[in-house]
DNA sequence: AGCACGCCGACT
DNA sequence: GTCGGCGTGCTC
């Protein structure tokens, strides 16, 4: 006798009460098409609607009653959609991250490609018109809208016809016979079709058919002309070419003179022509990091590798060499990048070098141009992906390297759930895939670099630029004398002379504020009134170019008040500035330089970002103002000068990393200095001109840094000496919220004490309210816990289960949970 | 989440 | 009685 076979599958139902694995039984007509890691459709819930499933194990034998057991409906791929690693990986990730299983493979799967199962409607086959007469008036209008309209999405039915306990009449119709549901499958996006447009005219007749069209036809005769050139052509292009409607086109096609035809095109991300990167000669340095690396792999010594290079220093040339010694072994390789450094620049390089060989896959792709991405990889028509944090789970079978570069950047962690960092998620996949890591930076994190140092990463060292260019000399300014001084405006002397200077001079400049908006803050004068965004606990930002209030947390914008809306004054006044005021004040005090400025609010658009830099590269710009959005991978040899106009806001921030992020920032941005002949030059605007982070970073001096930012975290017992767990609870009723958090924190506390051995009170902190008190109208508490590495697993699985006790009381109706392990930042 | 069941008040 | 509203609990 056939014995059944059992599948443990993740359904496509996103609830902390389902978040477990199904079993179901495997029917003897699949048994040879099941897989693990393909998609399935299974009955699920008391209605048996069918739902998309993955499947992630098969069993022989289960060990619980089976009765309640269902049978797989159908099995959805040909081939696994997900490779067994990738599954293990993702196992991992739920138990790393204390996600769902649904959120953890819907981040690994393509975004789009889910299938959805819609219920449908119709009338039977061998309907009567006879049966009519029983039925009753709500039944009736069913039939008749059904008769109407043949078949019909059943959600459709349901909202087109407002009928109550419409559910019933449904089934009694169906119980009778006279209508039938059925299930159809929306596969979502598929391949990507273009309209082509193919001639059909012969080339030599050309002016006969113009002669033979209409004399006011002059569209049509544009047509003909164009066509007489290529035999193919988008429809799309040769409208814009020719400046025609589809009519005209749809006229010709009539005429017989043309054919529409649809083709199936691979979506291609990259449309311009791209030079050829040539392969250059490595410096010492580079050399020795590469051989090193190489070397090691080859001996399987380590296979873990941290690249501390300085800016400029030529690390994407490493990668390069590194991408192809993997190529000879036919071996798959992923770069990871941040997603506001993945310009065409960094694009270039690698599809310069690789051709056609790389995948590129960006937050500003379409869901089909990154499915088209996704497919290429898969199919192995590509053995190189670059791609922003989620290019990690890139689906290569035979993955042999991963390279993450700027490895300190925070997009690298995931603010969504599943609160995933790359840089884990890349190690892990690597000792999987048994495949070799690369992280390379100019200012690693101190937990990289901390770990390094106890071996886990092979330390390499790149002290000096490729071109054996100078570090730019960083000249810090004290902001606090300038004002004694007299000087009010947001220019120090010193800066705006060499501003003024490097224009004289036909030299590129920098200017760098991570603030956008105008002004960060407006507030009457006479009361004191600060206007806030009505739906978050922060105030808002004046936008000069489009005249608005903005909340850089929620979108929400306003008109700016006129009078105070407290006390009527008319006295408002505009406080703070960010990267538009800077540069409205340098459009004054310059007003023949050629001025830009690149943030968010200027670079939304596609290829906006593209057309600012290459303006930056045939020297259409002197002076460029920007955010952090410049800091990274720019490469322009005319830049001999960034002012970097305020650079303690970073370091002011509640989050026990500020000193690192401004030391790096400052690092970063000095870096765009310089790169060409002549010396850069930074001048750095501060308040602070004491603190070590600025005086490490005038020095260039990476390791003097370390050394006192790591006796901080130890001394005060921050990562990388502890695990930091943020949880924050909210909800829009803060009263609520507070009797819950305190709720939460007790049993939090009790639980742990009973788990274990020590507990200290300063080890978990909290309920506070989060730092941004109210976003979108939902107030937030925080708990913050700290643990060493060896009790983290036990403080995870207490904690989770905690959260799922938790959801199902009625004290916590309406209040979410979210859990960070090991926030980028704690704010 | 999404669905069915079941309890209970309102209304014919 | 019976219609329909909403709270409760389960999903292989």
């Amino acid at each position: 006798m056939h014995k059944n076979k059992y599948a443990l599958i993740v359904v496509d139902n996103a609830s902390t009460n389902t978040d477990k694995l199904f079993t179901y039984i495997i029917p003897e007509e699949i048994i040879n098409y099941i897989e693990v890691g393909k998609r399935v459709l299974v009955p699920f819930g008391k209605s048996n609607r069918l739902l998309e499933g993955l499947v992630i194990e098969i069993v022989d034998d289960i060990n619980f009653s089976s009765n309640k057991l269902k049978p797989i409906k159908k099995v959805i791929d040909d081939t696994p959609i997900l490779s067994k690693k990738l599954i293990e990986l993702g196992l991992w990730m739920k138990d790393k991250y204390l996600a769902q299983y649904i959120e953890v493979f819907k981040t690994i799967m393509p975004t789009g490609i889910s299938n959805k199962v819609i219920k449908y409607i119709r009338i039977t086959e061998g309907y009567n018109r006879a049966y009519e007469d029983r039925l009753d008036e709500k039944q009736k209008k069913i039939i008749e809208y059904l008769l109407e309209l043949k078949e019909c999405e059943l959600n459709r039915l349901k909202t087109d016809l407002c009928i109550k306990n419409i559910n019933l009449h449904i089934k009694d119709l169906e119980d009778r016979g006279l209508v039938e549901l059925f299930d159809k499958i929306d596969t979502g996006i598929g391949k990507k079709y273009e309209k082509f447009v193919k001639r059909l005219f012969d080339k030599d007749k050309t002016t006969e058919i113009i002669d033979s069209l209409k004399k006011n036809a002059n569209k049509q005769i544009e047509v003909i002309r164009t066509l007489s050139d290529v035999e193919y052509i988008k429809l799309k292009e040769l409208m814009m070419k020719t400046d025609c409607g589809y009519s005209t086109v749809k006229s010709l096609h009539s005429k017989g003179l043309i054919e529409i035809l649809d083709i199936n095109v691979n979506r291609n991300p990259i449309k311009r022509y791209i030079p050829p990167y040539k392969r250059v000669s490595l410096t010492e340095h580079q050399k020795l990091c590469l051989d090193t690396i190489i070397n090691d792999i080859y001996k399987n010594n380590k296979n873990k590798f941290l690249i501390h290079g300085v800016t400029g220093s030529g690390k994407t040339e490493v990668y390069l060499q590194l991408i192809d010694k993997m190529l000879k072994q036919n071996k798959d390789s992923i770069v990871l990048v941040p997603e506001i450094s993945l310009t065409p620049q960094t694009v270039e390089r690698f599809m310069g070098r690789f051709g056609d060989n790389v995948a590129i896959l960006h937050s500003r792709l379409s869901i089909g141009e990154r499915y088209d991405e996704w497919r290429k990889i898969k199919e192995g028509k590509v053995k190189i992906v670059v791609g922003a944090r989620s290019a990690v789970f890139a689906p290569f079978n035979n993955l042999g390297l991963i390279i993450i570069d700027e490895e300190h950047e925070n997009s690298y962690k995931s603010s969504m759930n599943p609160k995933y960092n790359a840089i884990e998620v890349a190690e892990k996949r690597c000792d999987l895939e048994n495949a070799a890591l690369v992280l390379g930076s100019a200012t690693p994190s101190i937990e990289t670099y901390y770990r390094a140092k106890n071996g886990d990463f092979k330390l390499l060292e790149m002290p000096i630029r490729a071109n054996k260019a100078k570090m730019p000399s960083i000249e810090i300014v004290d902001m606090k004398e300038e004002l004694e001084k007299g000087n009010k405006s947001i220019f120090s002397e010193s800066l705006f002379k060499a501003i003024k200077d490097n224009l004289h001079n036909k030299k590129q400049t920098i200017l760098f504020l991570n603030r956008r908006g105008f002004s960060t803050f407006i507030s009457c004068r006479k009361c004191g009134y600060v206007v806030k965004c009505s739906e978050c606990d922060i105030s808002m930002t004046y936008h000069l170019d489009s005249n608005i209030l903005k909340c850089h947390y929620c979108g929400l914008s306003v008109k700016p008040p006129t009078t105070c809306p407290e006390c009527g004054s008319r006295y408002i006044k505009y406080f703070g500035i960010g990267t538009q005021k800077v540069e409205e004040y340098i459009k004054k005090l310059f007003p023949s330089a050629k001025v830009a400025r690149m943030d968010v609010d200027n670079t939304t658009k596609k290829g906006s970002h593209e057309r600012i830099l290459s303006d930056m590269k045939n020297g259409k710009i002197d002076i460029l103002i920007g955010t952090q959005m410049i800091s990274k991978g720019l490469d322009f040899p005319n830049v001999t000068l960034v002012g970097i106009i305020a650079a303690d806001m970073s370091l002011n921030l509640p989050d026990f990393r500020a000193s690192e992020r401004t030391f790096q920032l400052i690092t970063q941005v000095s870096g765009r200095a310089g790169r060409g002949d002549v010396e850069g030059r930074v001048i750095l605007q501060t308040y602070e001109p004491e603190h070590y982070s600025i005086l490490t970073s005038k020095e260039h001096d990476y390791k003097k840094f370390y050394d006192m930012e790591i006796k901080i975290r130890k001394e005060f017992n921050y990562p990388p000496y502890t695990n930091i767990i943020n949880i924050v609870l909210g909800s829009k009723d803060e009263i609520k919220l507070n009797e819950a958090s305190k709720e939460f924190y007790f049993c939090l506390v009790n639980r742990l004490e009973k788990n274990l051995n020590v507990i200290r009170n300063d080890l978990i902190l909290g309920p506070n309210p989060a730092p941004i008190y109210k976003i979108r109208n939902s107030y937030r508490q925080q708990i913050m816990i700290k643990c060493i590495e060896k009790e983290v697993e036990i403080v995870k699985k207490i904690l989770g289960d905690l959260v799922i006790d938790k959801k199902n009381d009625k004290m916590f109706k309406d209040i979410k949970i979210s859990i960070d392990i090991n926030p980028i930042s704690i704010i």
